[in-house]
DNA sequence: ATCGCCTCCTGCGCGC
DNA sequence: TGCGCGCAGGAGGCGA
């Protein structure tokens, strides 16, 4: 479900829902089994801690605590609600918070996970380890970075743009919408790309995270905001889901092909 | 090392 | 209406 602008999404809306100086008074888990296990002892470790704010990292949501940093992996289907109304099926994790407010996540699917990390070494974690620059953060991720890292590679520019070594938090709705933009198509080998057409995937994966995250995300079906709000963006997507629409550039057909698995629009005039 | 296929899991929409 | 199938925003693991 959610690439790098739903949990920035998540993460703005859960700071401005959490009053500074809250702090969790109890943590109750339903279900153990997500894609990963919960913890041992994870309730205990996050119980009676004061949450300082809330961070990201490439898709990762993280909750800073005064000890340590609770990290949420939102998978494909995963949300954070404040005072849901009732309980819902799915619904695996429960914080009380020490003014009142219940924070819950939900995960149908249960490809998401948590896990907690102690301060003061937790960026050095196995989570964060391989991960390639954010695609907001302009100094890290230039043209001269993707370039170098395609080098050599045979795999499509898709996948490549996917692979969170290269850059992260860009996921098949973006890479699509990228590829789109910088005119190339997404089943090009990374390794031939130019110098320049590195620069204009940066640029254009760059603007197309930042206008995705002032929209609030993308919500196909059930992407919410932690206030249950639904994000905008789709509105602007300019290929995802498309397939047989007309181009609003150039009105021919978009198609879709399959790419490592998974679904992959594209204009067959406008990228090449 | 690199690449692509498979897998985890549930729900939904579509065609028959 | 009901059923089976394919597909869905992620990404680790494995075999080639």
């Amino acid at each position: 479900m959610p690439e790098l602008p739903e949990v920035e999404t998540v993460r703005r809306g859960l700071a401005e829902l959490v009053a500074p100086n809250d702090f969790i008074k109890t943590v109750r888990v339903h279900r153990r089994d997500l894609r990963f296990p919960v913890p041992f002892r994870f309730e205990q470790s996050l119980a009676g801690q004061k949450i300082v704010g809330f961070r990201r990292r490439a898709k990762y949501l993280l909750w800073e605590l005064d000890r340590g940093v609770f990290l949420s992996h939102l998978g494909m289907t995963g949300t954070w609600r404040r005072n849901p109304s009732n309980s819902k099926l799915h619904d695996h994790l429960e914080l009380q918070l020490g003014s009142g407010d219940r924070f819950v996540y939900n995960d149908p699917r249960r490809f998401g996970f948590v896990d907690y990390l102690e301060k003061p070494d937790w960026e050095d974690s196995k989570w964060f380890r391989h991960l390639g620059p954010e695609p907001i953060d302009r100094s890290r991720f230039t043209g001269d970075h993707l370039y170098q890292r395609s080098r050599g590679k045979s795999t499509s520019l898709k996948a490549f743009l996917m692979d969170q070594r290269n850059v992260v938090g860009v996921g098949n709705i973006y890479a699509s919408e990228a590829l789109f933009l910088a005119g190339l198509r997404p089943t090009r080998k990374a390794g031939r790309l130019t110098k320049a057409q590195a620069l204009s995937l940066v640029e254009e994966v760059h603007a197309v995270i930042q206008k995705a995250i002032e929209a609030g995300g993308t919500t196909l079906k059930d992407f919410r905001q932690a206030g249950g709000e639904t994000g905008y963006f789709q509105q602007q997507l300019h290929v995802y889901g498309r397939e047989g629409e007309a181009c609003g550039v150039c009105a021919v057909a978009i198609e879709n092909v399959t790419i490592t698995g998974r679904s992959s629009f594209f204009c067959p005039n406008c990228q090449s």
